[in-house]
DNA sequence: TATTGTTATACTCTATAACTATA
DNA sequence: TATAGTTATAGAGTATAACAATA
């Protein structure tokens, strides 16, 4: 049982680690982007629109891993901000979709640069062969942990 | 200048990756300390004054990279939770020290046994030898690119 | 004047649940 | 009834800035 053991320190605990790693490189990117007049989830709403050009609020929320109710309070941000379009789907009335509009078209690729730029800024600390080991690390708790998505509702 | 490339795709950047697993371990890790009743931040807020008995506020802040007014609604919450005490600093009025009382130290074990078993359930994904490479590229990050601490105010 | 800590304010993120309008 | 999306509410996390007490 172990009942007079101290307890375990935080630095004991991976998780520890990679999320003070994880705040740090957010952060930073949030910093950058702000700049740009989005957030880092605004950032990921935008990329995921760019490939997709027409989704439903409900198939973002899946791919995203959040509920409708975040979905759709974050559209209504960058509809605000002018970056996004809705469309009426005539099929089906209560269904739409959201799309860029060309200042969001515009705007992802600078994004992009941002979000790129962020990373080589961290990740020099690493050699390339460190970088490439981490990705796979992390790439296989993704893949066994079944993360990517969760809530939805 | 590559004008015409396509902008980068999330999945391209490690701080994506890690910032899915982190967030992951931490929402697991908060679902199970919630069933104690505090959240991550307290944990880590508890398991700090552990060690250091009698810490000021101010001190904190710095420890956890956190400015003075998060640290004080941290701390007014986990008095109301009667899991900390507040000791005056005859030396300096303005001042004082912060202390887990009984409940605290008694509660303090508890949550690293979650933390523990967050941590284990999450990197067993990972062989031993993977884990330890994991925090080492890690460490390395932090240490390289001095994190630990940064706002303090 | 500078410092310790509190308070006020604000914004993002996220979740739950009630609600509206379709179907 | 079930589904798509919105709105209301709430709490955590975090930051800035104004403030009170003390040094």
């Amino acid at each position: 049982m172990k009942e007079n053991e101290p307890p375990s320190t935080l630095e004991t605990h991976l998780g520890y680690w990679l999320r003070m790693v994880s705040n740090a490189v957010s952060h930073s990117f949030a910093r950058k982007v702000e700049r740009e007049g989005v957030t880092v989830s605004e950032w990921v709403f935008l990329r995921a629109l760019y490939d997709a050009e027409r989704v439903q609020p409900s198939h973002l929320a899946e791919g995203m891993g959040m509920t409708k109710g975040a979905i759709s309070k974050l559209s209504d941000r960058l509809f605000e901000k002018s970056l996004i379009e809705r469309h009426a789907n005539p099929d089906d009335r209560r269904a739409h979709t959201l799309a860029l509009n060309a200042a969001g078209c515009e705007l992802v690729p600078r994004l992009a640069a941002l979000a790129d730029r962020n990373d080589a800024e961290f990740f020099d600390a690493l050699t390339p062969d460190e970088r490439q080991r981490l990705a796979k690390l992390l790439r296989k708790i993704v893949e066994k942990r079944e993360l990517a998505g969760a809530p939805v509702d």
